[in-house]
DNA sequence: CAGCTTATTGAACGACTGTTCAACAAGCTG
DNA sequence: CAGCTTGTTGAACAGTCGTTCAATAAGCTG
């Protein structure tokens, strides 16, 4: 028996599912409709649902999609920067102010999610509090590394820290909606990083 | 002619508007149906239609009525506190901590609204936006009344305080949705409060 | 009570929702 | 090419959406 005898012609799923992420992101769940997304990545309704189930189903996929995204970019800004920190802050400004320009939402799509979706779709809120606890741990990573470079006091809890920094970007990014000034937003994030309590006070 | 020759019995309007509120800001704007509307407050499509409009009617009211509730939290606040400062605090930590009990919802229902909608509702964003700028207002009061007393430095421009502490109510109050440590959200509202750039560092 | 005005009702509308499935198309194996 | 398997199609489904409107009810005026 050959390992695969059939039709394998196939949509390019990564690029369909970039294009789904897009689109949830820009309207949130529950104002993306099917059919609208059948027209974003043109695909038919058989075709949407052999290949993701559901709706949910899809919107999971873009959820990890975000995610790995996020984690793509935080890898980059530490790449960049020798300081942990440096490259916190920089992943930061990335997600508060770049955003602006070229995503289809200035909104965290996981922050977004967790504030539209009710215990009527409690399964996809645990998956997204899962993803934002990925991109914590990270953070967690980043803070002990400074730390142990004696960027940041070892006192300071890395758990603690990192809840405060995505405290800020879900605070700012819900700001930046209301008055996108990147310069307030960037003097805003250099103020953070450089007091209480990531420097001494 | 008489000033009124008609039918007047009617429905307590303010007492319908709080239970449309109670549930636009549980659900969100796109989540709420007029059909659950209805149930909620009791009132059958033509009469609401006959007092509001629209559902973008209704919800432009929940949204005042929203919003009247916390410029009425923050007046209380006021008047139990000599100090206005404290008096913010008291009102963040109001929105923050003790939201997760008794409100609908932990998110804060204007940056629910301004998260959750588009350009294709763009009336009503701009109707939120105005809204948390009547809030924001009052904190530049409350902040330039401090500065008066001699609290917080003189120098710091209010305007910019005002909206530090929005973006810490919206960042808080997402957070509260992933943990909801009581301790940890009053540790982190005192610290704001306490360091750069309300005291000196 | 008659007569006017206005509030309320709820069936109904067309459009849209997420989803299904029988029919069809396409590539692999033998 | 025949035969099998799998991918794709799009019309169709039952349900829900926001909204309308003719019919009815209810209170005021004269």
């Amino acid at each position: 028996m050959g390992l695969c005898m059939s039709k394998t012609a196939k949509f390019d799923r990564q690029k369909v599912i970039d294009k789904a992420t897009n689109l949830y992101w820009k309207k949130g769940f529950h104002a993306t409709s099917m059919r609208s997304l059948q027209d974003e990545i043109d695909m038919r309704p058989g075709s949407i649902y052999a290949a993701f189930g559901s709706k949910d189903g899809l919107f999971t996929e873009a959820l990890r999609h975000y995610t790995d995204m996020a984690l793509a970019h935080l890898t980059l800004c530490r790449s960049k920067h020798s300081s942990p920190i440096e490259a916190l802050k920089a992943f930061v400004k990335i997600q508060v102010i770049d955003t602006k320009n070229d995503a289809p939402n200035a909104m965290c799509m996981l922050a977004k999610t967790i504030g539209e979706l009710t215990e009527d779709n409690q399964n996809l809120i645990d998956t997204t509090k899962a993803y934002l606890g990925e991109i914590a741990n990270q953070f967690v990573n980043l803070i002990e590394e400074s730390q142990a470079m004696g960027e940041i006091d070892k006192d300071k809890n890395s758990n603690d820290l990192s809840n405060r920094i995505q405290i800020q970007i879900a605070g700012l990014r819900t700001f930046a909606k209301i008055d996108d000034d990147k310069n307030k937003l960037d003097a805003m994030i250099e103020d953070f990083f450089s007091h209480y309590p990531f420097k001494k006070d």
